[in-house]
DNA sequence: TGTACATCAGTGAACGCGCGTTCACTGATGTAC
DNA sequence: TGTACATCAGTGAACGCGCGTTCACTGATGTAC
């Protein structure tokens, strides 16, 4: 695995993590296929041994992405259960804590304009990770009464926007936005009020 | 202001719609100043007689995007007048509206990493548009009891989120994520579920 | 009204740069006998 | 265990390209007299 001279051992992994370096320092622009082979120690044609080209490298950077989220997600689900709510509430806080613990992927994901669509295994894992949030939030629309009850997918993509923007304006260094509360609890509190709405959560707890 | 020969009689604005016109087709690294000139039919040089360099072509850019989306802002607020309740739905849709209406702009504000506080007249006129948004959430929070009252900079905060993430994941022709409704749906339904959650409508309404 | 002149918005050529990609090659590694 | 050989992950040089930016220039425009 170490690098032993000629041959590097691991370089595949190895440019994806310069990449991933790359993109969280720099922005989905700051990534350049010649700069993640310096760092990787290693001439720019040597990515082609591993990689089509270039979007293929961050195509596979999201691609891991993915796979890290969807387990995430999926075991905070598994933790908050037997309860749909605590199940639910642990998924919303998981996405926050997946953007923050690995913003490289986030954004090779979410910013880097690849589309999911680019190859089938990258569809298929992000249609995994969606599915977490989707039972989650079926599972918790069991609990309000039939008649009065949205559409779990749109429920679930209620939640999904209210992440993904608390995210972009206010987990980031973002342009200026400074944030005005901590963005742990604004998400927190943003999915605290959309259950209320929904007749979820007593309306004094 | 027509085309005159030599002197083209408005450049610098129609460098700035180039600008626009490439960002929404190829998004914010589609823009390069000698495609911006190319298309304003002038030569790359040209672009220095108006601005400082690309990214001062970016910043105005947004800049001008921001006045449109104040004024926008506003005019929701006010034409939803004296309701507070209607002149904050309002500034909802209006927020989708300008996004739609305006994707050059929407993604030289939020999406090409340009800080706003690059100049005080970008961070002042992006602060006009946030207190819009700011003053629209504070008059429906006097509608709350006072000792449940959420601050109303966190209440806007939760609907900023909200719409940004509602654009970004389902009113873009987004990296394959299908939009499971029309965005304009679930912004309106998301924001309803939320009021209702403050106790800002009635639980049948 | 006509002429001289200052202004300045554009040209066009040139620059250095880093990019992604290709190619023939080389030398380390692993395997067959 | 030792040798011959196939494999293939890396090199390094080269490419064409479009980029942002600079510079001395030119010629259209507007103004003073």
């Amino acid at each position: 695995m170490a690098k032993r001279g000629y041959h590097h051992g691991n370089l595949r992994q190895a440019l994806i993590e310069a990449a991933l370096d790359l993109i969280t320092e720099k922005g989905p622009t700051g990534f350049t296929l010649s700069e993640a082979a310096k760092r990787a120690g290693v001439t720019p044609a040597a990515v082609y041994r591993h990689f089509e080209g270039r979007e293929d490298l961050i195509a596979e950077a999201a691609r891991q992405g993915y796979e890290i989220f969807a387990d995430v997600m999926q075991y905070a689900y598994d933790s908050g259960q037997p309860s749909a709510l605590s199940a639910f509430e642990a998924t919303g806080r998981a996405y926050l804590a997946f953007a923050r613990k690995y913003p490289g992927h986030y954004i090779a994901m979410f910013e880097s304009g690849i589309s999911v669509n680019r190859t089938p295994e990258l569809a298929a894992v992000s249609a995994r990770a969606r599915r977490v949030l989707e039972q989650a939030a079926a599972d918790l629309s069991q609990h309000i009464p039939p008649e009065k009850r949205p559409p779990a997918s749109m429920f679930s993509a209620h939640i999904w926007a209210l992440s993904h923007g608390v995210v972009e304006l206010f987990a980031r260094n973002s342009p200026g936005t400074v944030a005005p509360f901590p963005p742990e609890d604004l998400l927190e509190s943003g999915i605290g009020v959309y259950l209320r709405g929904l007749g979820l959560i007593g309306p004094d707890q």
